[in-house]
DNA sequence: CCCCACTAGTTAGGCACCTAAGCACAAATA
DNA sequence: TATTTGTGCTTAGGTGCCTAACTAGTGGGG
């Protein structure tokens, strides 16, 4: 039978922050406690069911952003662009595109300016398994937030950007 | 290199998402769309600073998660009461408990009431690490949220919840 | 001109997460 | 009572991500 976990859980509540708090000892603010942990079990669950909902079209999240930013940049690039670009380490991309070249949808030239470096490209397969996902994607994307208003969503990003450069500030150390 | 000052990796942006948008030939709205690029990168982002701190500690967020869970239960939980209220597999379990346990964090012993079942005991040694770690987490939560008013906390905690009811949504199907 | 530091990419090892399949035992049913 | 169904946990195999170490070219300074 099929595991998974179940729906609502890893969104801790307040008396549970409040009395891990007074456990310590410590001064901490439960909301402030509270908001922290609910972005991090709703990160989890975001990152989740894009996996969950790449699974279906034999793509995973970290491949289908590899895919679509090739796209965007002319089908061509190289492995440390993309590891740049995507935010991960050159080792992830490496495991990537094995993937990705055992499907085909993906190939490696040597480069012809640099000896020690390669170039990704895309192949026609791979232009279309994103042509194939992507109308699916951007309606869920549009369905994920859908509930929100305009003026929401503008207040959400502004939120969202402000926790990142907050996350930014601390491991900047 | 990037001419655009492309911001932050991970971060894409409103250009970006108009122009897969409109290759594809799709009617998304790009806000929408961006808002949930965002989220997703902003998800990763929080989970892996928080990978990094707790790795300080020799932990990880979900050991620490389940240690933290188990001391608000008495220290004594079964692995699928574990599973359910982490949000994970039990066999996600099975790995945690297993790294603990050889850490000597927590320990195994077979359930009185049912012969197939274990109870997972957090040891003396896990107390004291969960002890070690609580100052520095819970400044570390609050600083990252540090920089929200009392009120952008609670907007911020609602639109969390109906992205997160957004998806559940979505995965139910 | 050669050496040495730097860069590109891969490999090796680790962790968390998942699904699927396997054993052991428990509970419900024929 | 004997059998079937369900539950508890583990194992096996896969993915993505990381860090650290290694190979192989590049390119500057002595």
């Amino acid at each position: 039978m099929t595991q998974h976990p179940e729906p609502d859980q890893g969104a801790p509540s307040l008396d549970q922050a409040r009395r891990q708090i007074a456990r310590y000892g410590l001064t901490a603010d439960p909301q402030a406690v509270l908001v922290a942990a609910r972005l991090m079990a709703a990160g989890a669950r975001v990152g989740q069911a894009g996996e969950v909902h790449f699974g279906r079209f034999g793509l995973s999240t970290g491949r289908y952003r590899l895919l679509a930013d090739l796209e965007d940049h002319g089908g061509e690039k190289s492995p440390s662009q993309l590891a740049a670009s995507l935010g991960v380490t050159r080792a992830t991309v490496t495991g990537l595109v094995d993937g990705l070249e055992r499907e085909g949808l993906v190939a490696r030239r040597p480069s012809t300016e640099d000896g020690r470096g390669n170039v990704v490209i895309l192949t026609a397969r791979g232009a279309d398994k994103l042509r194939d996902v992507a109308p699916e994607h951007f309606a869920r994307m549009q369905a994920i937030i859908g509930g929100l208003s305009v003026e929401e969503r503008t207040t959400f990003l502004d939120l969202l950007a402000r926790v990142v450069a907050g996350i930014d500030a601390l491991t900047a150390d």
